[in-house]
DNA sequence: TCAGAAGTATGCAAGCTTCAAATATTTCAG
DNA sequence: CTGAAATATTTGAAGCTTGCATACTTCTGA
């Protein structure tokens, strides 16, 4: 019954699963570290995108949830004082969304602390290249 | 400024988000294959991993959540009568979960649609082989 | 034996997320 | 220029998820 010849098939059945569980252990890691800046794990990834000034829904679409959700976490964000709503310069609709001083040494902080102990640390450069390239393929279909 | 011979630490900064993104992509084809059969992306969850009578710890374990959510969902299972609580044969403390009969046509249909336009299946074969022993080694740290 | 440690499930409170609807503004066809 | 359609954000309701507390059962070791 065993067919050596075809690995790949009984591989793909479980790979939705593997990926479903490293994001998860993505995931527990970035809790980790928000939790050790006083942060909520979406208020963290909110601050990680928040690379510049950007809207509302490009924060949304960073963070790949709604943008009511966005509203919901940059309330709370806006509560601590590491972020602004402010006027957006061209269209009036928008709100253009400004770390504070202190926000952005707390995506610093955070950075930093995202950056040890990566649960893809255990590949080799070599592999996450090609992590890499295979993910990039899937992501984009082409 | 660019450093051709070293293109793996560049790659290697955006892979958190990446693998994110894809477990994202897999978590929309999953809702959207659920609401095709009147369940929510949480109960499908369940469903497909009930591959046979078990506890409720072991669930939760399988679907990568705490007791009480599983608690949770499978209290809407059973609404639907697709899931029932059993006594367990050897632990008064556990709960056996089996699936009705109902419920078990209901997991085969859920699995037919899951098992169509995955969102790995842009993957060579021979990528998928190669994304199953980087995930696996990146699950297992070893 | 039996007292305490550990395991299993559930209830509850609080927070997170989505969805649909409402408001305000912009864009564009005619 | 005018009104329809599209876009940006927010609100409120409903559902999802977690963490902790609780009740009960099983296990462990003196």
């Amino acid at each position: 019954m065993t067919t050596p010849e075809e690995p790949p098939a009984v591989a793909a059945r479980n790979l939705c699963g593997m990926v479903n569980g490293l994001a998860q252990r993505i995931a527990d890691h970035l809790r980790e570290r928000a939790v050790a800046l006083g942060l909520t794990a979406p208020q963290a990834t909110a601050l990680r995108e928040m690379t510049g000034p950007m809207t509302m829904r490009e924060l949304s679409e960073r963070m790949g949830c709604e943008p009511s959700n966005a509203t919901f976490v940059i309330d709370k964000l806006e509560g601590l004082g590491l972020v602004e709503r402010h006027a957006h310069p061209s269209d009036r609709r928008a709100k253009h969304l400004v770390l504070t001083a202190e926000g952005a040494a707390t995506r610093e902080r955070l950075l930093e602390l995202l950056a040890q102990d990566t649960p893809l640390a255990v590949l080799s450069p070599e592999q996450q290249y090609v992590l890499y390239g295979i993910l990039k393929q899937a992501l984009t279909g082409s």
